[in-house]
DNA sequence: GACTCAAAAATTATCTATAATTTTAAAAGG
DNA sequence: CCTTTTAAAATTATAGATAATTTTTGAGTC
């Protein structure tokens, strides 16, 4: 029952860093303080530089030498690309993840697309979204292809939360339903070019700015 | 005439260890000890960790928690996976940088490919190929997925290394000229699609083992 | 009142030191 | 002679301290 997994103050400290920036709870170009940080976590700064170099590679932050690290903004153009490499590495992961689905896989499955449709909020239907895709991709089993498409799903969450502060409105998701009826009749190739096409699906929100002005927000909604 | 860029010593430890283990002096699986790395470079530990981690997202290292860091190891699985990353993200950026290629860029693409089948050796050639492959791309102006193409770039070359280590023969490259000819005229499908099949090629090549035994070693040689 | 420049405060990058853990080597037992 | 156990050496992970740099603050000037 021993609970050891990747337990370094480090990999701690850029989980909880990296799901508060995919939150929004630390908002784009806000600075990243080393000793602040590691004051919150009853650690020293060695550790928390560390997660910084991994936060920078996952994309979440940006880091300039003396100058400090901060969080990573984005806009219109980066959710474009997120939303298209997903499509190009989803796609790839799902043709070859299709020979090893199993009926129990595709079953749970369709009970996190159920879920989605049932989520009351961003939040909830974000993580089932999520489940549903690596239900289906992770039998793939590349381990680089899945990690990089993992690193694109916190961009595209953090896109999502940020221009959905508010307001969910449920849907039922026809995309997942007519991937998983594709996947069950062996139509492999159709199954990944509905993937590929509701990857790329951007929705916009309205958003108020905290000047009081309203904005237009976009994000990936697949 | 200042030349300060990244220049932290951290990275460059990053840089220079990458560097070794794609150029093959680092074997597979090989301990990077942090203190030896530190002594080497006159440094302390600190910015070697950091350093590890760079590797580590690069996919060029691999650490486990108090059991240190080693060199990654890889197989003709991962050299297919990363050949078939290649060709979705290559294929995505040259779609995009198509309309920003210039005639001027695609004479020194031309360049460079003339300079890979005159390469004599199997470092030149893939220094000229790497290079071919960046001019055409770069113009998509997409950050994100020029990073994930470029690591993966890293991860061909040490494949390719370690296949290659001695006798290379000259060939020329269709590939790279079909595809110039196609971007030259407009035809930006044709060009991808020629692209995304040339990542794909996998070339083989007898190896010596220190054991003496001859094994079949593979690389991605587009 | 905005603008420059200098001093003070904060922050980063790095080093040295130390506790905890793992690996290696050696000794003991079958 | 091979396996197991134990002790020593090496190594990792982290803390605490320090020099260098950047940011902030504030006084003086136009």
């Amino acid at each position: 029952m021993a609970k050891e997994r990747d337990d370094t103050i480090a990999s701690r400290i850029s989980r909880v860093l990296a799901d508060r920036i995919i939150r929004g709870e630390i908002a784009p170009d806000a600075r990243l303080r080393q000793d602040h940080i590691a004051e919150e976590f009853g650690a020293s700064h060695v550790p928390v530089r560390e997660a910084f170099r991994r936060l920078e590679a996952q994309g979440l932050a940006i880091s300039e030498p003396r100058r400090g690290v901060r969080v990573a903004s984005f806009d219109l153009k980066e959710v474009r690309e997120v939303a298209e490499m997903r499509a190009a590495l989803e796609s790839l992961a799902l043709k070859h993840a299709a020979q090893h689905l199993t009926p129990a896989i595709l079953d749970a499955a369709e009970e996190a697309t159920r879920e989605g449709d049932a989520a009351a909020d961003v939040r909830a239907w974000e993580e089932a979204n999520r489940r549903f895709h690596r239900l289906i991709l992770a039998p793939c089993g590349m381990a680089r292809l899945l990690a990089s498409i993992d690193d694109l799903h916190a961009a595209s969450a953090r896109f999502l939360f940020s221009a959905w502060q508010s307001g969910w409105e449920k849907r039922t998701d026809h995309d997942h339903r007519a991937i998983l009826s594709a996947l069950r009749q062996g139509r492999t190739e159709e199954a990944a070019s509905i993937l590929q096409k509701h990857v790329q699906w951007i929705g916009r929100a309205p958003v108020r700015t905290p000047s009081g002005v309203t904005r237009e927000a976009f994000a990936i909604v697949g």
